[in-house]
DNA sequence: TCACATTTGTCCGTATGTATC
DNA sequence: AGATACATACGGACAAATGTG
């Protein structure tokens, strides 16, 4: 803060940002430490632009500047009209693939590069799903596998439902790291996969398959089978994913 | 853009937000594609705010809303001063270092489970770095090594460096995601030793051996023995990591 | 060293769009 | 439909930082 010359000066701030910092950076840090802290959870609402501003002591420019770096990050979300204000709203996951994916552009990176990262991740992943894999998993397995079969039965190819797959497959790790790991990649593949949207039944059909004995693999935690399995199903990836494409600008 | 009520009206405004989309997302957008297309490039400046509100016809409050949004993304910097302004910088994967880390802080992700995710990712990489390690690698991994030892003589914890080894290796395996996911990981462990600065050496010590024969299997490009070390490495960082501090608030 | 120019940082005031009641 | 409360966006001003002559 470089100016503190409110004439109406009853509202003496205590919020001082430190040396170097810019104060939306402080203002932002501040509200972030609450969220952190617990003060804050998902579906609160914080007070409108004018009155953080008033508590912090700064302009409602600075607190629309702090705003848009906690929306960027995920923390908030920001709606209009009269109950409306910024909300705590968690999508910092859906906001770090979304980073993930810009540099996957940026860098220019091939999905072929991707594929052997999610191949050797995938497998190391699910030595972990076959020892803690329990039955709510298999049951949204299951049902992930049925609604992929309907969609085939209508001629519809089941994308989503066969990258839901795999992170249900992640949450049966029951490793967080594991699942955000898994979240970056896939939502990398769920981009391109809406991006050119071919329509591929034949091989829809045989990834489902292979799903379905991924699944009867783990149902009898015979681990040496589904990791076959998993190995055949990833080159089946590989080579729809790779086929053309290679990089993209 | 709500106004477009320019008393000078001579600057006709070719830039409109699309229904739904804020001004400043507009323009962060607009530049953001600037980037990646490679109009503009790492080093380069952007005109000053005025310049850049008076382009894109918003006021300078827009513009500085756009910046946020890039700067938090990683894709400028800013400075003061006479030849100051926004400058393209890439810092893109420190930012998403920086996001996975508050993530792993807000959902209170335990050390214990990101060494085991990393312990397994690792190994999974490790494979194509025996496969595709260069004499750049290579020399690389033997300074690092050096550098780790001198450390220890001087009864200073090489902490930095070890983690630098494993960066290192990243790169090894030339694929880039596997960078990303590591870079990631290490940033986390690499903030977690910074911030509980315990001194021990003789772990250290133990660890910098550890590295000296992974390296030499590397360069004798024997996988089963490099991958038995490595094995043994980050069980041995696992009993450090995890000795306490299983989850932070 | 010291003034000066440039550019970001921050403030205030005002108008308008938008969603809710 | 109208009033209310909120974000969005504008313009203008001054402070602070930083490089230049």
């Amino acid at each position: 803060m470089k100016k503190d010359n409110s004439e109406s000066s009853k509202n003496t701030t205590y919020f001082r940002p430190y040396k170097g910092e810019r104060s939306f950076e402080a203002v932002s840090g501040e509200i972030k430490k609450l969220i952190f802290q617990g003060v804050f959870k998902a579906g609160d609402k914080l007070p409108p632009e004018t009155e953080i501003g008033r508590q912090f002591g700064v302009s409602r420019q600075t607190v629309r500047e702090a705003l848009r770096i906690l929306e960027q990050s995920g923390f908030i979300t920001i709606q209009q009209g009269v109950n409306g204000g910024p909300m705590i709203t968690d999508t910092v996951l859906s906001r770090l693939s979304n980073m993930f994916l810009d540099i996957f552009y940026f860098k220019r990176l091939s999905l072929d590069e991707l594929t052997e990262a999610r191949f050797g991740i995938e497998k190391a992943m699910f030595k972990h799903v076959i020892e803690r894999v329990e039955e709510t998993d298999v049951e949204a397995l299951k049902k992930n596998v049925e609604e992929a079969k309907i969609k085939l039965e209508k001629n519809d190819t089941p994308f989503e439902e066969n990258i839901e797959f795999h992170r249900i497959l992640a949450r049966a790790s029951k490793n967080f790291v594991y699942m955000i790991v898994i979240e970056l990649l896939m939502s990398v593949v769920s981009h391109f996969h809406s991006e050119r949207n071919e329509k591929d039944l034949k091989k829809s059909a045989r990834i489902v398959h292979l799903h379905e004995a991924i699944l009867e693999g783990i149902v009898e935690k015979d681990y040496d089978r589904s990791v076959l399995i998993l190995d055949e199903l990833l080159k089946e990836v590989r080579t729809i994913l790779t086929k053309k494409g290679q990089n993209m600008a």
